[in-house]
RNA sequence: CGGGGUGUAGCGCAGCUUGGUAGCGCGUUUGACUGGGGGUCAAAAGGUCGCAGGUUCAAAUCCUGUCACCCCGACCA
């Protein structure tokens, strides 16, 4: 095999094995696998997942598993292609690790437990614990430790495009949330943050060739702040494509540019003023079984935005630390059509909060689903942080005293007319003016739709939707130290490595495009990740004709010009080519009929033009594409 | 994990209430006619009705269990 292989490298035509220009395949519809069909599985949703299996793109093997048939396989190398040719410009080096991996492996981090039930996780038959990898940082920090051990050998980076797994609880919308996906995955290592070589060169770098990858790929997106999550780090950026049915949203200042997630999106300044007269007497209400704001709101015919929403956070510190914060618990104030941000609690708290325990917090006295701001009032160690909007004493839209429910702190009820001066056991307005440390007003939930912008002045932010498809996160030395991965400095000093990682859904990135752009024909590929460039029509598929004749010569030209050409040889009436050939989105068609051809013409379509398109004289068609495919 | 729902031919579905010969459309095969936006006619192939028990002379249909899958919610690199 090998002798053959060394022999076809031979017969390459360019008589180099390097820097050959690129040549397009031809394929013929009858010898490839192309199953299209009228009606899409009953399970598909999304228009994603509809068009990408009526096309014949994928097929579902079982929930969140899917087969890549030919078509969707050449636009996942394509933009697989794309990205590591942006990955290798960019300093990186691909490699591949196991999918299949030992749980030994996450102990150091403990990430097995993070993970929880989102692992795949099994026993082989020797009783050894294994998992199929959602994501790679403790696998290369192994690798890396047990093979860097100067300073010299740094900065890398080294990226894989692999196999991804994830248990979701629901996997749906097909492509776009899977158990099984491709992922690209890349890691830098580095000994500094800053400097030539340092964690923000490195991150910099990925930064702009993201904006290349998703930019050759023709998708628009949007890249925005984020929040790094459960892999840590502190810095991250995500890359979204916009699309009106992507489940993530984004919040975008449109004076500025700035856009971030939800949860990482700031606020510009608002105003706050506890001062006000109570909206009446202060009435509790029974309101069983009903912790939730939702429950109450339509038990009591009360507007969420009426409401407090109090959210109890435990302090998750060292003892050091409690002697130096002096707080243990954190009381989070929202209003009740608000979201508490628990990253936002955090800094403002000033230290690392856990959503607390129900009945740790119960233990201390906090009637969980019934806690309001009095709550933390009279206990020793409770910071009382109150989000602006919630901390008013008048309705600014009435000029009328802010009418308020919240909970009663105490199991099934509720309180109506609550007031911050009356009734929260101390001044606020007061506290406020004195310092107290105890209380504090500040920005601690998601940004909605109207919030100001926090980069420019009287500009509200809008809210978009947009599908993930990439994320990039400074990790800094959380896996290093916590797999002791360290090495020499120029100063003889051991020293964490500092990590950054990258990740991009190629297979997610294939339906969110789809899911960007497609119409009531079908999908519409842009050109550099389209399966083929061309689909080419012949009206007649008798070999001896003129027709057949010319698609030949037409395939053969275009392929040496660069093209990969799909010939559509079957032997179907021309109404069935034509929707077919709409449905699998191929940028360009080109159909070959007796008539155009009697003028030396060929019919040429773009594929978002209505009609039949243009004729277009044969010997000028291929530059005719080449022209379109820019 | 809570709520709802579905498993019948490759795909989409009917049949189940009221037990008795397994059906329709698309697709597939053969032949003819056709031939520029999912054609027409004729013939044919294809199903242990998710699986396992039970009731019954008889179960796709009723009962019990089980598995799988989907939708909404919760969760989510």
């Amino acid at each position: 095999m090998n002798q053959s292989s060394q022999t076809e490298t031979k017969r390459d035509g360019s008589g180099s094995i390097v820097g050959t220009e690129r040549r397009g395949v031809i394929h013929s519809w009858s010898r490839t696998l192309i199953p299209t069909a009228k009606d899409a599985p009953s399970d598909a949703e999304a228009p994603s997942h509809k068009l990408l299996s009526r096309g014949g793109f994928i097929r579902r093997v079982g929930a969140g598993i899917y087969e890549y048939l030919p078509l969707g396989w050449r636009v996942l190398t394509k933009i697989s292609n794309i990205v590591r040719e942006e990955m290798d410009a960019a300093g990186g080096s691909e490699f591949l690790m196991p999918a299949l991996l030992p749980t030994e492996l996450l102990k150091e981090t403990g990430r097995a437990e993070a993970y929880g039930d989102l692992l795949f996780r099994f026993e082989d038959r020797h009783g050894r614990d294994s998992y199929l990898g959602p994501t790679h940082e403790e696998v290369i920090t192994d690798l890396m430790r047990g093979t860097i051990s100067s300073y010299k050998h740094l900065p890398l980076n080294l990226y894989q495009i692999q196999t991804k797994y994830r248990d979701e609880f629901r996997p749906r919308a097909g492509l776009l949330r899977c158990r099984e996906f491709l992922m690209k995955d890349a890691y830098s290592f580095a000994m500094s943050v800053e400097g030539p070589g340092g964690l923000n060169e490195q991150y910099d770098a990925m930064d702009r060739a993201y904006q290349r990858i998703f930019e050759r790929c023709g998708l628009d997106f949007t890249r925005v702040e984020a929040e790094s999550g459960p892999i840590g780090g502190s810095a991250s950026h995500e890359f979204m494509v916009n699309c009106a049915t992507g489940e993530d949203t984004i919040m975008v200042c449109p004076k500025t540019g700035y856009a971030a997630n939800v949860e990482k999106c700031e606020t510009g300044p608002r105003k706050h003023d506890f001062a006000g007269d109570p909206s009446g007497e202060l009435e509790e209400v029974h309101t069983p079984g009903c912790p939730g704001i939702e429950d109450v709101s339509k038990l009591m015919k009360v507007k969420p935005r009426n409401m407090l929403k109090t959210v109890v956070f435990k302090v998750q510190s060292t003892a050091a630390d409690l002697e130096k914060f002096g707080e243990e618990w954190v009381l989070a104030v929202v209003r009740g059509d608000h979201d508490v941000n628990e990253g936002k609690v955090r800094d403002a708290a000033g230290c690392p909060v856990v959503l607390a325990d129900a009945e740790e917090a119960k233990a201390k006295g906090f009637a969980i689903g019934f806690v309001s701001p009095r709550a933390a009032v009279g206990k020793k160690g409770v910071l009382l942080l109150v989000d602006p909007d919630a901390a008013q004493g008048v309705d600014t839209a009435s000029g009328k005293p802010m009418f308020w429910v919240t909970g009663a702190d105490k199991v099934d009820h509720h309180v109506k007319h609550f007031n911050w001066v009356r009734d929260l056991g101390k001044d606020p307005v007061e506290a406020e003016r004195a310092g107290d440390k105890f209380l504090m007003v500040a920005d601690i939930r998601n940004a909605v739709e109207g919030d100001p912008s926090p980069r420019a002045e009287g500009v509200a932010l809008e809210a978009k939707r947009g599908i993930e498809v990439g994320h990039i996160f400074k990790l800094g030395t959380k896996y290093s130290e916590a797999m002791g991965f360290e090495i020499l400095d120029e100063k003889q000093e051991r020293r964490p490595v500092i990590m950054g990682c990258y990740g991009i859904g190629v297979s997610r990135t294939m339906a969110a495009c789809v899911e960007m752009i497609h119409d009531e024909n079908g999908i519409v590929w842009p050109a550099p990740i389209a399966p083929y460039h061309v689909i080419l029509v012949p009206m007649t598929n008798d070999a001896a004709s003129d027709v057949m004749r010319v698609a030949c010569d037409l395939s053969g030209r275009l392929a040496r010009a660069g093209c990969d050409v799909l010939v559509d040889d079957r032997d179907e009436r021309p109404g069935v080519k034509f929707k077919d050939a709409d449905l699998i989105g191929v940028p360009l068609r080109i159909v070959i009929g007796e008539k155009a051809l009697a003028q030396g013409g060929v019919e040429f379509k773009v594929r978002t033009d209505a009609g039949k398109g243009e004729v277009v004289a044969v010997d000028g068609v291929v530059e005719r594409c080449l022209a379109m495919l820019g």
